[in-house]
DNA sequence: CTCCCGATAT
DNA sequence: ATATCAGGAG
């Protein structure tokens, strides 16, 4: 008598995997409102937002954001300056020769293909230079309310591994695995909630493992 | 794989 | 001192 309770989902995960229905719901109830924390109206700030979040905070990224938004509205405004006033404007979010480079070489497309407009799909959005998958789906899932792919950053890789999910380093195969792992409606969601997990809890360096609940079922808890 | 790069935690 | 931070390109 095969019973299919109707909430409990079965999803082919490598043995002694943590579950994901646990993951779900523990880290639901852990970070009920987890929500992308970069600040932005519009969606070309969002753009920008994110592509200068590479390998910086939050925090700083909307320290700088703060101004360069009042300053710059339109994607023509990023091309009418000079590259090194740029600079200037998103130094402290780091690599900001290469960011303003890239800010810039995005509005250009943006104005030559697509009249100025952040587009509203997965495939012409990672036409757009320097963004990949992860900018991608960042923005159509907070500016568009539109989910396509799985977002893997930074934490979302690191816990996926720490979790027995994938074994996959490479960001884009470890999204294919996600996405065929998990159910849709809860990409984004989990995604967020992955990255809050990541960084008050399951942290790069020295993973707090003692005050993690999802300790007692992580394949690569520390007891100690 | 390396490079881009400043700021902060360990 | 060194690893790491909501990456992507060459």
């Amino acid at each position: 008598m095969e019973d299919k309770s109707q909430d409990t989902v079965t999803f082919a995960l490598p043995e002694g995997a943590l579950p994901i229905q646990i993951v779900l719901d523990e880290l639901k109830s852990l970070y009920p409102h987890a929500r992308y924390d970069l600040d932005f109206s519009t969606p070309l700030d969002l753009l920008v937002a994110t592509l200068l979040a590479a390998q910086c905070t939050d925090e700083r990224v909307n320290a700088v954001t703060k101004d360069l938004f009042q300053k710059y509205r339109r994607a023509e405004d990023y091309v009418a300056v000079s590259q090194e006033e740029l600079e200037q404007d998103v130094r402290p979010t780091g690599f900001y020769r290469q960011k303003a480079k890239q800010i810039r070489a995005a509005c250009q497309y943006l104005i030559t293909n697509l009249n100025g407009e952040v587009p509203r799909t997965l495939a012409e959005l990672v036409k757009i230079p320097g963004v990949g998958r992860k900018t991608a789906n960042v923005i159509l899932g907070s500016a568009f309310g539109v989910t396509e792919g799985f977002i893997v950053d930074t934490h979302v890789g690191r816990l996926v591994k720490r979790f027995g999910w994938t074994q996959q380093s490479d960001a884009v195969k470890a999204e294919r695995e996600l996405m065929r792992l998990i159910p849709q409606q809860e990409w984004l969601g989990l995604a967020h909630r992955i990255i809050y997990h990541g960084r008050a809890v399951c942290v790069a360096r020295s993973p707090r493992c003692a005050q993690c609940t999802l300790a007692v079922s992580c394949p690569s808890a520390t007891n100690r």
